[in-house]
DNA sequence: GTCCAGGCTTTCC
DNA sequence: GGAAAGCCTGGA
């Protein structure tokens, strides 16, 4: 791909970018650590670093972060080798994607770690995002590394393994969702679930494989999957999606996993990017309130 | 083996 | 007071 790119001191501005609106990316719920800053920038926190990315009309703007570091970090985080104009315009055949993707022109999925990604997850399940950011917030605050004076890194599987299930829920709000969370960082702590293993799995059987870890179901499986590991053909069934799928392609009361198989079918390999579409799409229409 | 109801912490709207 | 990017358990 090729981008217009100027290299100022601390800063990388990006001319005439399509495809990239850090609202529609942060606010699609794949990513929970995220801040809106009052100037309508975004502060985005990965792989032991602090970036902030501001639209400016077509341009993009990344600040605290140097040319070296965003080919060797942001650029696969952001995805920025994928051509999301390719994506849109075969997904768009479809009309009701089609109408999805004028409102979520600019989404794009990140690419995100996958420890980090297995556990917010976890959390996410019946819990919403203002909660769920809420928690990963404070696990990083009691048991990350500090970077800056307001940021701190997420913990790894070997601190979190050895993390009190008391204290993951009176300190930082987990829930019923504490032990999960230990037992899950010490089955991959000791192996016993490969996260490196799943790069080479097919979905099928990288899905079973992450379902072995306390607190993951076929749900969380797939976001883990399409967040973390690139594995595009994955479509999570959320409450959201569950009500765009029935509202425009099915009957009302449809199991979950049958519009997983609706979906699978129909938006085959670029399943993924259907499902953010339209899990974006869902929640700026309010659907089922 | 599959399917389903009920329960689960806590907070946000 | 109901619902929340669901999962787990026990019973049919």
């Amino acid at each position: 791909m090729d981008y217009k790119m100027i290299e100022e001191k601390n800063r990388l501005i990006f001319k005439d970018m399509e495809d990239f609106d850090p609202k529609h990316i942060f606010e699609c719920g794949q990513a929970f650590r995220w801040d809106l800053e009052e100037d309508g920038s975004y502060t985005v926190i990965a792989q032991g670093r602090v970036l902030n990315v501001k639209k400016e009309d077509k341009d993009l703007i990344f600040f605290n972060t140097t040319l070296e570091e965003f080919k060797r970090v942001w650029f696969d985080y952001f995805d920025l080798g994928r051509d999301y104009t390719a994506i849109k315009r075969e997904l768009a055949k479809d009309p009701i994607l089609k109408e999805a993707i004028e409102f979520g022109q600019g989404l794009r999925i990140l690419n995100q770690e996958p420890f980090e990604t297995i556990i917010s997850f976890i959390i996410s399940a019946n819990n919403q995002i203002p909660r769920i950011k809420k928690s990963i917030d404070l696990i990083a605050r009691s048991y990350g590394e500090k970077i800056d004076e307001v940021y701190y890194s997420f913990p790894g599987p070997e601190v979190l393994s050895k993390a009190d299930p008391k204290e993951l829920r009176e300190v930082c709000r987990v829930g019923f969702r504490d032990v999960r969370i230990v037992e899950a960082s010490k089955m991959i702590l000791n192996k016993e679930v490969d996260l490196d293993r799943i790069y080479d799995l097919n979905r099928e059987d990288s899905r079973k494989l992450l379902m072995e870890l306390p607190g993951v179901g076929p749900k969380v499986a797939d976001c883990i999957l399409l967040f973390a590991y690139k594995k595009a053909n994955a479509f999570p069934v959320d409450v959201w999606v569950k009500r765009v799928m029935e509202h425009f392609y099915l009957k009302k009361d449809t199991k979950a996993k049958e519009i997983g198989e609706y979906g699978d079918k129909k938006f085959g390999e670029l399943a993924g990017f259907a499902q953010q579409y339209l899990f974006y799409y869902a929640r700026e229409l309010g659907l089922g309130k």
